[in-house]
DNA sequence: TCGCTATGACTACAGGTGTAATCACAAACC
DNA sequence: GGTTTGTGATTACACCTGTAGTCATAGCGA
């Protein structure tokens, strides 16, 4: 029963999951405001920019709502359901589908600080008192 | 400083970490060692296992020790360098570089089975005593 | 010795990706 | 009304990826 598809049929991308994550933080923006967050940031023109928007309307992961002759783009995909079935990929691509395994893992390789340690440990008593 | 750069210049792909999979799990191996376990799994010919093989070298993620007229594959980095710097990457990328969200999240997406969740719990113990 | 065969090297090629220029055109301004 | 300007659509193009075919050639078997 193959879980958590992500409705959408295409991939998204790593420039494209960056255009995404300005919208996931405010949803009906037009191009130029979305360059102005990330154009900068990546050494990007405001024409890639125009490219990835659309791009990912075809993706359908984002709605283009006209609004006079541009459009304010917003997500069709939650961030929760993409992080979700992005983080679902890596568990079942390299620990084999444990998650368990992935955060003994980070343990491990310490990649853990002190202070993620008491954070996952206060979310266990909470989880299971 | 840009953190946890792994050795290699070069990203590994889909297909060609699943060509690495076989040679951690058993290194010095031949291209038609390789495609024995890869090709009808995957639906491959042995060319493409070939082709794999090259570019992985290429990349420097594998060495290639000459076996008569033939090579004997071997992984040049280790399996918990490439899943550490995977991990790494997807806890930056989703999750603002904290792995206790990553925890979090799987927490709350019912990702976590109660067996993860005792799995986890028992390892926290051992780390922080 | 001489052809067969296994093998890596090289080549191919369509589709995805990153990055962008150009075009057409409607709105805004003068 | 004519010009500038902001905008999406279209086109471009090099590199990466998946997938594989062809070629040269060094051994192996007869």
């Amino acid at each position: 029963m193959t879980p958590s598809d992500d409705a959408l049929g295409e991939r998204i991308t790593e420039a494209e999951h960056a255009v995404m994550e300005v919208l996931w933080d405010r949803p009906r923006q037009t191009a130029a405001d979305v360059c102005e967050e990330v154009c900068t940031a990546r050494g990007w023109s405001l024409a890639t920019v125009k490219t990835l928007l659309s791009r990912l309307v075809q993706k359908g992961a984002l709605a283009a709502e006209p609004d006079g002759r541009r459009f304010l783009y917003t997500p069709t995909i939650a961030r929760e359901a993409y992080v979700g079935g992005e983080s679902r990929r890596l568990v079942d691509r390299l620990f084999g589908g444990s998650a368990a395994s992935l955060v003994a893992h980070l343990a491990e390789t310490e990649a853990l600080t002190e202070d993620d340690l008491a954070e996952i440990e206060a979310l266990l008593k909470e989880l299971r008192p």
